[in-house]
DNA sequence: CGTAACCTTGAATAAAGTCAACATGGGTGG
DNA sequence: CCACCCATGTTGACTTTATTCAAGGTTACG
């Protein structure tokens, strides 16, 4: 019962489920239910039927496509308050991405149903929802643009400067390897290139810490060469 | 009046629409514009507002990101009875893509608001909206998957097998430089791969005929190396 | 029949990947 | 609390892959 109070409130300030009403929400908080979900651990695979949706209350997701030789290409992270696996549901595809776990984490999933129920019974939850697949679109086609037109170099520039920071100075949330895989580059030309960004005193990378020195170098690099 | 009627019917079978009951397609025809675009010609721009959706009435679309030193990267292709542009149209920001006709096309416009109305009058038009948009999503993730884990002559390869075939032929549809862009190629590696394929005897190429001859042994390439 | 757009081919180059060795460092168990 | 160890990250030498640049060939179409 407490449980279900904190779920609604959880639920309560995700921009998807921000329009509902209490009844609505009280609804939503009902139909969903806990996943944990241990580091490194799946939430589902490549193949498996997409059955629902999840949100994440604790921890984080990558969502990535497996190769057949263990590689990887990283899509997505996801954060605490953000959705995923909704795109899928609509089709009647199996996931053709897995999600995994880069830390312990808490899941919501919602069963497909309920979502369903929700859209048909709220117009401007469809609204929302729709934003949210837009947005992820919007995400990948940027994706596409990053790794298509712009060299790795230029991934990297633009990779830190979109990253949020405070003081010019940035974090690498996840592995330097993660980060590799997302931006379409081997772990050896990452390091390479901070290395190299390094040098020309554009940032100064310690560890997982970088700062970001000459702003207006780095955007000269992106649209310059 | 007899225009507004073929509307109508052309709406009715598209996908999107295939919902909707006699009322709500009315309505839908009457909301719709048609736009002519001869070859060559832009639907919209990068950076344009996002004001409606397009659908393909007859000829063809492509979707592509632009980039400074003039190269584009293909996205997506649109053919009679698609709709486009809608992704954007839910977020309040700008087109990050191009459209550009790569032929003489007419165009089905629909402003947002029709569209939201639509929305809220019918749940089930929802519905259809979330899975095209899903669908999508799917497409543009196969694409990454596509350019990140696989080298140039898998892509060729699995780009021939996708395509729809009768009795092992297929043809492309476009220019090969286009094509070239949508597999994130140059047009002259497109060409020599093709040139590969033909020697090794997988394909049996003519301008813009290609016969399939050995299936098996391209897909052997697909997963073998 | 001529011209422009499209496509192919070749040689040289550059960019990033691979493989392998080594460094670092955070966390755990002794 | 320290030492060890495994996961993570770095560096170097070499290779591969696809691009670039340039020239020439083809084709479709006015």
């Amino acid at each position: 019962m407490a449980i279900k109070l904190d779920i609604e409130a959880l639920l309560a300030h995700l921009p998807l489920f921000r329009s509902l009403d209490k009844t609505q929400l009280v609804l939503m908080a009902q139909a969903s239910q806990e996943v944990r979900v241990a580091k490194h651990g799946f939430v589902f695979h490549r193949g498996d039927a997409a059955s629902g949706l999840y949100v994440v209350a604790v921890g984080g997701i990558k969502l990535a496509i497996p190769s057949a030789n263990g590689q990887e290409k990283v899509i997505e992270f996801f954060s605490p308050g953000q959705a995923f696996g909704e795109a899928v549901m609509f089709l009647d595809k199996p996931y053709m991405v897995q999600a995994q776990a880069l830390e312990d984490t808490l899941l919501l999933w919602i069963d497909k149903q309920d979502i369903y129920a929700a859209i048909d019974r709220d117009p401007s939850f469809a609204r929302r929802m729709l934003a949210g697949l837009s947005l992820r679109l919007h995400a990948l086609v940027q994706d596409i643009e990053t790794v298509n037109l712009q060299n790795a170099s230029q991934r990297v520039i633009s990779y830190l400067l979109k990253q949020p920071r405070e003081a010019e100075h940035v974090q690498f949330p996840f592995n330097k390897n993660v980060i590799a895989s997302k931006l379409g580059l081997t772990p050896e030309t990452l390091s390479r290139l901070l290395h190299q960004l390094n040098s020309k005193g554009y940032i100064a990378v310690d560890g997982r810490d970088v700062h970001i020195l000459d702003v207006p170098g780095m955007e000269a690099q992106l649209y310059g060469r």
